[in-house]
DNA sequence: ACTTGATATTAGAAAAACCTAATATTACAA
DNA sequence: TTGTAATATTAGGTTTTTCTAATATCAAGT
């Protein structure tokens, strides 16, 4: 029965791929539509490296995937429950206050 | 607008609050009713120690929480959110495999 | 007042995540 | 080919998580 633990495990490794401030920030930004490297890097005020070590984690856990256009590497959302998950959150987190404050 | 910034913290933080298998299991096990600490951790295989904590940051991020009849505390999930993203979760990873493997 | 069963908290060490700086790769353009 | 813009990878040190062991709390029951 331990299947439960090898399917929390990976529910677990998906997740924490998911939960960064930083990874939560590029994914919002691609909630918008695909968006370079580049874009996603002023988007979020990553620094190069880390917007790379960040999308890395991400395209492992396929919550994204990219495209190629010449140089430029564009990244989308290409996951169901990703996408699920993050409208879930952002109704729970940025919208729906029961009071503004102001 | 780094009000972004700050949601994107509070999200991560509560996402993070969940993300671990230990916990997963906790709340796994919780989203069948409510389970005293002793259940639990017969439930998970956890330590008395390492339940108690793991559970006071599912406390933290307002995803669980108790009531006391006599000395013992019974633990259920108390957040909408936490109940619609682990359906999510176990509808993605636990069922729907396209082939089951035999 | 004591004891005991159930659970929480603290301390400290080991493992994992994250950022920055440096370097490598890749696809095109001159 | 060589140069360059766009992105990836590696190395490292710092911070965060997580486990175990030890100790504390708390609410009955005697």
């Amino acid at each position: 029965m331990n299947d439960m633990n090898d399917k929390a495990e990976a529910v677990s490794k998906y997740l924490k791929g998911i939960a960064s401030p930083h990874r939560l920030l590029l994914l919002c930004s691609m909630a918008e539509g695909e968006k370079s490297v580049t874009e996603l890097m002023e988007a979020t005020g990553l620094a190069q490296s880390s917007a790379s070590q960040h999308l890395a984690k991400l395209r492992e856990e396929g919550a994204v995937s990219y495209r190629r256009e010449h140089r430029t590497l564009y990244y989308s959302i290409s996951s169901k429950i990703t996408q699920d998950i993050m409208a879930l959150l952002y109704q729970e987190f940025c919208q729906n206050k029961e009071n503004i404050d102001v």
